[in-house]
DNA sequence: ACTGCCGGGACTCCCCGTTCAT
DNA sequence: ATGAACGGGGAGTCCCGGCAGT
């Protein structure tokens, strides 16, 4: 119902699309599902999506892609980047919400699951990987500049590790359905990205 | 068709809904495409499994978990286990199958896909993950004892986060479709590994 | 748009209307094929026309109509009707627009779409024929009158196998998509109504 | 239900589709009224016809075609061909099932709703034309060597005339709802066709 | 009075996983 | 092991109201 505020049904439309992607995958998840739990009709939701794919895209533009890189855009702003991302990686584990990272990260169950077949999806999320990396790939510069790190770290090898890492601990969170493995994990990384410090 | 060999139709089924799964997801993935390039009739397919997702837990137990977890089972018998899994690493970085490669791991989108609604795939796929950590934490343990590695290293994390690296790269790779990073990726994981040696 | 002019919208509206009922039928035209090809909003359509239906008649009523009527109106004033018919039969033989005729005859082709279950449109058209028979009946009761024709020719049988004539032609251009056979159809039956006249 | 007899399954189908056809139009008619009159499944139907539109392809391939060309089979091997004609034209015309006739002809409705956007209709339906026409130019040029009809008469010209006649009339029958304009018809035409006869 | 945006559902064709008689 | 039949959804489109502002 929600009289007419389309800003509004839109964005509840891309929210509960959001979820159920994540919880039940996008060939799982019916648009019934979605107009039934946005309580929302069908022709509202052909309003302002042209079709289901579309509702997709601009669930990644929208919403996923701000959740990937809004923890790290600051990292680099920060007088000691690698204790920066630390930090990250601390919160992002204290924070966790239970339930939310059971179902993995929306990224990358979409990516899983139609990375192969469905290049509009690839294309945005490699973007997003990229993107990300660039942040750690950049931080780590700023860090050697300042003699925070070994001027012989590879900058990139150790950004896309640490993305490799970034996109493997929800896959073993939803696996064993433990929280605790994820602040585990954040541990582990964040002692793999500490462990280039200098030595004083 | 028609020539009577149970056994050959079965595993032809089974490979080949490996393969489709792994690529288009099991949702994506109908009978149908299943049977005709299969080369099957509807019927057949059903004398074989009861339905859709026993034929998918058939795939998990005879054909993922043995590619999962085969090339780690040997590393444990060798004489320096941290050499060996960096052997293993080096061989599946450099032996990719680049097609195979950019549809990502099949376990990984198995389980990205149907983790958090299906319990028998998430179930099947922790196993796994259980079984390979058990293994890498293993290799480290006998690697303590053996004095190759510090003995304050702290195995079950650092197996666990080793399993995450796992985890991750088949995500990188999809995403940008560039085998390259999947030498990197396993390069990286490889100085991880070593990193716990000690220097002598 | 929104240049205020509701005759100009109303009438657009309605040939465009007119164009795509013929071309594509009424069930195979949607109200957005409509307003996209005249430029006009769902709200502008629905403030003149109460419905589809409705559209349709009016399509019907103000130019289908007119149309189909006019080029016959002005024979009976003719001293020689007979030759007047023949005159307009040649006329709409040579002046066929290709792409129209290809079409075939608008009002047929609603007819023949809706006739058996649309009452609106059925004593429509029926008007327009019994309208057209009308005129041609009459013309000939001159023709007789003048000594044209021999008097005893059948007027209404014959003027009805004239309509019949009419409407059989349109089919036989769309089927074969030549327009030649038009005109071979115009000049046979300009043949056939000579065929009454009087041998001097 | 209809216990396993898949030909039958198929021609109730096939029936029951070219008679919702000719009455509501193709367009008029959903897959649901064709499966309800036939009390047979939707995945029945779809696998006897991969989808409307060959379900249409196959009703007149295999009904209309035959419905539409049977009657002139035979008029060719008659001795006096034009009076075979004849007694083809007052059959139909004494035998008319009222309800049938007052849906116009299949084969034309079909032709006016879908012969400007689909060559399959379109080409189907112009080959029962020209082989309808095929006959009743045989019969006329056998009627010329054999001295019935003139030999300065145009069988092109006036057999396809003859066709348009044809085409003409079920379209009046549809529009004033009566059998008698039929019988009037199929009279006006034997008229027609017996004007070429020699005098004797 | 007239037009435009938002929304409502029913209905479309089609396909899917599954069962059953053969 | 076959393939005909089943029936429940799948995404998407349709025609149509109703509110807002001109």
């Amino acid at each position: 119902m929600a009289l007419r505020d389309p800003d509004k049904t839109r964005l509840k439309l891309l929210s509960i699309a959001a979820n159920l992607f994540q919880k039940k995958g996008y060939n799982g998840t019916s648009l019934s599902d979605i107009i039934n739990e946005a309580e929302v009709s069908k022709g509202a939701l052909y309003h302002h999506f042209a079709n289901k794919n579309e509702l997709l895209y601009s669930v990644i533009d929208e919403l996923y892609r701000e959740r990937f890189l809004s923890p790290w855009r600051d990292v680099i702003k920060s007088q000691d980047p690698i204790q920066a991302i630390e930090n990250v990686l601390h919160n992002i584990g204290k924070n966790a919400d239970v339930k939310e990272m059971c179902n993995g990260c929306p990224v990358h169950n979409v990516l899983a699951e139609l990375g192969a077949t469905d290049e509009g999806v690839r294309l945005r999320i490699n973007q997003m990987h990229c993107d990300a990396q660039k942040i750690i790939c950049d931080a780590l510069e700023i860090s050697k500049d300042r003699n925070i790190i070994n001027k012989d770290v590879d900058s990139n090898k150790v950004s896309l590790f640490f993305m490799c890492g970034i996109n493997g601990m929800p896959q073993l969170v939803t696996s064993c359905q433990n929280v605790e493995v994820f602040q585990q994990l954040t541990d582990a990384l964040a002692d793999y990205i500490r462990s280039f410090k200098m030595v004083d």
